[in-house]
RNA sequence: UGGGCUAUCGCCAAGCGGUAAGGCACAGGACUUUGACUCCUGCAGUCGCUGGUUCAAAUCCAGCUAGCCCAGCCA
């Protein structure tokens, strides 16, 4: 897929910036999440933004685990995480590092800060720095606790670390201005105590740091030169560049803000993910009605199909929502010309050719896809009695349908032209079976054409059919009445996944895992990772095509 | 007058004082061994609103409006 993107992106331009004026050397970027759950789409904007960066100006990417808080963080969660991230990146180069690998460097910084005199010990409880913290429209007022000596400080901020006190006892505190009309400047706590167990440094502290005074020292520990992050951290950058100032380092790193990306009618909330899967109503946090990388992946999205359709998305600082109809135009795109395209047929009634010899079986060969001769041939078996799909015989066709009705004639695909003769009906009614003949002239392939037809279907030899399962995956929630309900609950959609028997073509029995395939006229589908076997195959949708037939 | 940010087609998004890129979606047509794909064509007299500066404004200025974020010892 040719992508001409011909603007840069507001953070492009900020880097070029900076580089031309020698800020910086080499462009370090990072992607740093906190291990308390699974990534889902939204974390793959800035996985490949920063990425994308990094690459494309020569630089460098890290993953960082920002694990100072233990107490939502698994070991569960990191693996997962990398393991989606080095499917997302695929020449990710194993930069991993663990902002808890920082814990000294931040406990010797947080001694820097008490030696200026810029930090302090404070006793006041959780409940009182709230009331002392003042509100939106009114300002705060300091803590009594704000002047201790350097020395108190020190002694205080010692045994802090040395488990003298309780939980929640102490804090230590930045000392900046409890008048600012920016909240996050209100002598922020930059350290609590809390015993607690980390997944890295087990129980050697009971003190950790605050995101706010944390985060910048992982960035400069690291040299980050331009540390990308969410919208929602732009009252934050006064304090970062605080505590940068403050701790002295001699190439800053700069933090920079965008918008986070919501797609429609997706549910990415953590809340209601869970809800879904601890209610069974999906099946675990990879299941493909969720917009999780790792339910993308499962469901036969491709990491390059992913990355294609965040460098069309864009990245910008206006808060929006794409619409879900460019990701599923990106994984079309990128299967188009790269799989094979494959018949089968998901609601089948039998077609017998009533003038084909009994028992005869021919290979027809046929190109695995038309657009691309590099994906080969195959032969496919082609015999009296085959299925073909239920909605392309009609008794009676509505104007402008020209697949099967009774005297008209069709391309079986890659075979032969077959005209219907008659049809069998079952007591209730539903047609059963479809007689029709076929022209040994029309072969494809013969240059035949003294007669066109409208149509072409698919079909498969019932004898030599594989019996599979596809699941139709639709969105989980209810676009048509709204994602969410009035009392907050989803609103759910009961068809988000319907199952059927079908058949495919022998060749498929060789399927290998993760392999994707476009079956005509029905969209792509891919082997499903987790639940297929060599005797039971199950496809998952991916996407369907769209069709501009109407009735 | 708490602070910060945002506002260009149904959805993304370029634009950075010289007269509205592009993609998705949608609609029409051509082609077709699937009605898909491909290919054409159409789709913002106007940039949240109101004023101002200018020969010239989506772009600069002023005022307004709407939306999002912030009062964790979470990130």
């Amino acid at each position: 897929m040719e992508k001409e993107i011909i603007s840069k992106n507001f953070i492009e331009l900020i880097i070029e910036k900076d580089l031309e004026e020698g800020k910086y050397e080499t462009i370090m970027t990072r992607f740093p999440p906190e291990p308390n759950g699974y990534l889902h789409i939204g974390h793959a904007k800035s996985i490949l933004l920063n990425y994308g960066l990094a690459k494309k100006y020569g630089g460098k990417f890290n993953l960082r685990f920002d694990d100072t808080n233990p107490t939502k963080e698994k070991t569960e969660f990191v693996d997962s995480i990398i393991e989606d991230v080095k499917w997302l990146v695929e020449d990710y180069d194993d930069r991993l590092f663990f902002a808890s690998n920082y814990f000294d460097a931040m406990y010797e910084a947080a001694i820097k800060l008490i030696k200026k005199g810029s930090a302090y010990v404070c006793d006041l409880t959780a409940e009182e720095i709230k009331q002392y913290r003042g509100t939106l429209t009114e300002v705060g007022k300091n803590s009594p606790y704000r002047d201790r000596t350097i020395e108190e400080n020190l002694k205080l901020f010692e045994a802090m670390k040395n488990g003298e006190f309780e939980d929640g006892k102490k804090v230590l505190r930045a000392k900046i201005d409890m008048s600012s009309p920016n909240i996050n400047m209100r002598d922020p706590v930059i350290y609590r105590i809390a015993r607690m167990s980390h997944h890295n440094t087990g129980d050697k502290w009971c003190i950790y740091p605050m995101y706010d005074y944390a985060h910048p020292i992982e960035d400069a520990i690291e040299n980050i030169t331009h540390s990308i992050c969410t919208l929602e951290f732009e009252d934050h950058r006064p304090l970062y560049d605080w505590v940068v100032r403050e701790l002295e380092y001699e190439v800053p790193p700069k933090q920079i803000e965008f918008a986070k990306m919501y797609l429609t009618n997706v549910i990415t909330g953590k809340r209601y993910i869970k809800k879904l899967v601890e209610e069974n109503i999906v099946d675990g946090w990879d299941d493909p009605r969720l917009v999780s990388i790792s339910a993308l992946r499962r469901r036969g999205f491709t990491s390059n199909s992913i990355k294609n359709f965040m460098e069309l998305v864009g990245v910008s600082k206006s808060q929006s929502s794409v619409d879900y109809a460019m990701l599923e135009y990106c994984i079309r795109e990128d299967l188009k010309l790269k799989k094979s395209r494959m018949m089968a047929v998901l609601d089948p009634i039998k077609l017998i050719i009533d003038n084909y010899p009994e028992g005869q079986v021919e290979y027809v060969e046929v190109e695995n896809n038309q657009e691309n001769e590099e994906l080969g041939k195959r032969l496919v078996p082609f015999s009296k009695e085959l299925y073909i799909e239920r909605e392309d015989f009609m008794e009676e066709p509505p104007k402008k349908y020209y697949r099967l009705f009774p005297g008209n004639e069709v391309r079986l695909k890659n075979a032969y032209f077959v005209k219907c003769e008659s049809f069998v009906k079952d007591e209730n009614g539903n047609i059963i079976e479809v007689h029709c003949t076929y022209d040994p002239e029309t072969k494809s392939g013969s240059g035949f054409n003294a007669r066109k037809v409208k149509g072409t279907i698919h079909w498969v030899s019932i004898e030599h059919a594989i019996g599979a399962e596809v699941r139709l995956y639709e969105n989980i929630v209810d676009e048509e009445k709204g994602v969410y309900n009035e009392d907050g609950t989803l609103n759910l959609n009961p068809n988000s996944l319907v199952i059927k028997k079908c058949f495919v073509e022998p060749a498929l029995n060789d399927a290998n895992k993760f392999d994707s395939y476009q079956f005509l006229r029905h969209g792509y589908f891919c082997v499903d990772s987790k639940d297929s076997t060599p005797d039971d195959l199950v496809f998952n949708r991916i996407v369907s095509l769209k069709s501009s037939y109407k009735n």
